[in-house]
DNA sequence: TGTACACTTAAGCTATTGCTTATCTATCTG
DNA sequence: CAGATAGATAAGCAATAGCTTAAGTGTACA
């Protein structure tokens, strides 16, 4: 019961939050401390550090604290994973239509003129 | 405190789990029963009809009905709102480098040799 | 030193998730 | 019609998510 969750998982579990992914546009356009971070967001700071953990755990964010202040920033490659992933969905989805429009040409010239999905 | 969730949170939190993503993979070869789409998967046939409400409900996956058998197949267009999200997000993040990549050119001739990050 | 600032940790509470089993409801097919 | 098939609906349950408030822990600065 406790199967420890993919790198993709995290991933897109972190996505999965509105207020994460407003950290995570917030930070892609430069780097923010805690307390910047959370300024904008309708709640408590405890609140925002918990989705600061999940972004971190997931690879998202990156975070150093100097003095008492801590700065976060994007991750290096952060969305490789699911880029990666969404691109191979592309990729398999869009190979299916070709040949879906081959069998539709091969069949064109002598065939009924069916419009058949699938 | 029921504040409907958007299309991207839908989408990122239906990819957010493993069984919906084998679902997603399997359908992106190709259309399939719900019983074919159950088989692989180590749970019970209504745990995979949730999923696949989910995944509905997210406009991943159209399904119709024919007889008894309830075909799936993945909607069209269906990563598109993941894609635009991520795509901005890396605008953003290289429109940033670029200017770092300004500065640092600008700062060359005459500065100290120093490989500052940030 | 004292006090404010910027986080941190801990505990607790509700709603949602991801299952389960049990029980239908429609199709087929012999 | 009597099964068997393919799926649908309902109820329930343990674990997790997303908050909250209250009470720390270090830093900074006068």
């Amino acid at each position: 019961m406790l199967n420890k969750p993919s790198q993709l998982d995290l991933t897109f579990q972190a996505l999965a939050d509105p207020t994460r992914r407003a950290m995570v546009e917030r930070l892609s356009m430069g780097a923010a401390s805690v307390g910047e971070l959370a300024r904008p967001l309708a709640m408590s700071l405890p609140a925002v550090m918990q989705h600061l953990a999940v972004l971190e755990g997931a690879g998202l964010v990156m975070s150093e604290k100097i003095g008492r202040v801590r700065t976060c920033r994007i991750a290096p490659g952060a969305l490789r994973g699911v880029e990666a992933w969404i691109g191979a969905r592309r990729a398999e989805w869009e190979m299916r239509l070709d040949r879906l429009g081959d069998y539709l040409n091969e069949n064109k010239e002598g065939g009924d003129g069916n419009g058949a999905s699938e």
